[in-house]
DNA sequence: TGGAATTGATAAACCGGTATAGCTCCCGAA
DNA sequence: TTCGGGAGCTATACCGGTTTATCAATTCCA
């Protein structure tokens, strides 16, 4: 049985095409009754508009497109990415409306892509990660006029929708917590610079670092690996006057410093706590389990597929929308200091 | 400026829509010298095809789709996906075929996605994971007329095209391995035994310890959970006979395994051996790092992507492409028996 | 040299929807 | 009685490609 297209339920129900086109689409200019039929042949016969049609008619796709621009290797150890698009999906579904995603090595490529995608139709709006300092796809989406949302960080004035979590009040949340339980020397081993959600970690973290009284709070800036974050903690630890307290951008270099401070002898949280910047199983089947900023990433998704629609809906209105506060979940890794 | 279509480039080119397309598809029809023109015109105007109306025309949509039924939180830990992915992107993308994800909770809705795919034409292909014991799936997508290649675990005969490893002979080679290192008594804490794959393992390890003289090599399945892995452990090491190496089917679960022998002063691997079905960052992060068997995810996927292209150009020959086998990475969780 | 086969191109149909102009019928108001 | 207008529907153009039937001009071969 070959699928039925709309000419097929116009002949079983004695109408013409248009009148099947408008019953379907809940639009006037069919009556209630020959609607009510059209319906239920359409439902016999198990009619499903044809996608590519669709899109040819009018100018949408029923689609859209996220790019993650980072070596594979890097990526899924993080449950964020696999939340995020549970999420996204959540917030496409109701609209049945589908995704598209790629993996590429850098952003070169995923510009590229965003090209293709515009000239070929195949999105109809794109979904922004890692968010760089003057980051060039901004510009190049505007210049496409491809609706795109941010996620994580304001795009700033004029520029793309987007939904973003307050990452300085994370930070504050975060060292004001090590500062109450009596911590003064801190350091932040921070992600990469050119993350706009890095710069304002840092920067919250120094402006805090006099109101709280901290000695010293310095960051540094790694590449996200674990390999950095070992090595840069094993080089804090060696210092003489070591921080009492370590705040890690993110589970995997939480867990790799976690390591580091065994090997040299250092208790955790006796001599030593840490807080991860990102929440994830990883901490939790650590021994002792790590104090995280948990994130609702789930929601951060569902509420960037809204934007996004709601983007494409209407192109004129730039949305901004703040998702909810992160919380810290304490668990074993952080106490006073010694 | 808006965008080119053909029928632009005709025009400019001073011949009919058809031409253009002969010429632009590389088919037979139009004299190299008016081809040469067409393209170069076509490439001024940096035209690039609708793919909707590409695919209304032709009965292609140069697009496959991946379903994962997975609930999130148990995704994400594990790289398999994110490699996975890029070697199905990477095999992709020599023919510029984009890929949809989808992740949803359950079995069922699965399959009504495939349906919804079938129906609205959104795909020409799909790529299946995790194969269950009777997939329901297999006749599903056969009913479909749906193109797909199973990824792990032979179809069986009349079945669909697949891209699989050898499981048995990679639960050969860790158990051969921890006979020789003289461990008697290896327990295999196993995933659920809806899996083809986790049926695979447990036979194989069943059938193995006879020959490798055993005596006593138990499967305990699980849900692949971290807590139901830290759960069969603190049972097998509470036994006044405990083993003294354990398998387990995943690096997550071994994490955790790992976990409650420190906690229970069981030390790994003077004790206690321990080896994960699966490597990944996980078991490198881990002290002592686990012993793991590695598989090439990423070659997996493009091989895959590659079946499965094969597929739909010629849906009657079913391929079944067995993959290089995984090896055994040995690290610091195994050693000789106390 | 004449008819057949080949080459290079065109015009038009087609894919499955959506959008729109227009037609018919009926009702109500002037 | 006529005209206006809306409801309900039809016919048709259109979206941007692909594909097929057709045709003229040229080449080939007996």
């Amino acid at each position: 049985m070959v699928r039925p297209t709309i000419a097929d339920i116009a002949t079983r129900a004695g109408v013409s095409k248009g009148a099947v086109s408008f019953a379907l689409n809940g639009r006037p200019g069919v009556s209630d009754a020959t609607r009510e039929r059209i319906l239920k042949i359409a439902e016999q016969m198990s009619w499903r508009p044809h996608s590519a049609a669709r899109a040819l008619g009018a100018s949408r796709v029923d689609s859209v497109g996220m790019v993650i621009a980072r070596p594979a290797r890097t990526l899924g150890v993080e449950p964020f990415f696999a939340h995020l698009l549970s999420g996204v999906q959540s917030g496409l579904s109701a609209e049945s409306i589908s995704l598209q995603l790629l993996i590429v090595e850098d952003t070169a490529a995923e510009i590229e892509v965003y090209r293709r995608w515009a000239s070929e139709h195949r999105v109809d709006g794109v979904i922004l990660v890692d968010l760089t300092v003057k980051d060039p796809r901004v510009d190049e989406l505007k210049a496409l006029e491809l609706p795109a949302v941010v996620i994580g960080g304001r795009g700033g004035k004029g520029a793309l929708a987007s939904v973003w979590a307050d990452d300085r009040d994370a930070m504050l949340s975060i060292v004001e917590y090590l500062a109450a339980l009596g911590h003064r020397r801190i350091a932040h081993v921070a992600g990469t610079p050119i993350f706009q959600h890095t710069q304002r970690r840092i920067r919250a973290l120094r402006d805090a670092a006099p109101r709280l009284g901290l000695l010293d709070a310095p960051s540094l800036t790694t590449d996200f690996s674990d390999a950095e974050g070992a090595a840069i903690t094993r080089k804090l630890l060696s210092q003489s006057d070591r921080p009492t307290a370590i705040v890690y951008d993110s589970d995997v270099m939480a867990v790799a410093g976690l390591g580091v401070a065994m090997e040299m002898g250092v208790s955790v949280p006796g001599d030593l706590s840490i807080v991860a910047f990102d929440d994830s199983i990883l901490t939790q089947l650590m021994h002792p389990a790590l104090t995280a900023l948990s994130r609702d990433t789930f929601d951060f998704g569902r509420q960037a597929a809204e934007v996004l629609l709601e983007t494409i809906a209407d192109p004129a209105t730039v949305i901004n929308r703040r998702t909810s506060d992160p919380v810290l979940t304490v668990r074993e890794s952080t106490a006073p200091p010694a």
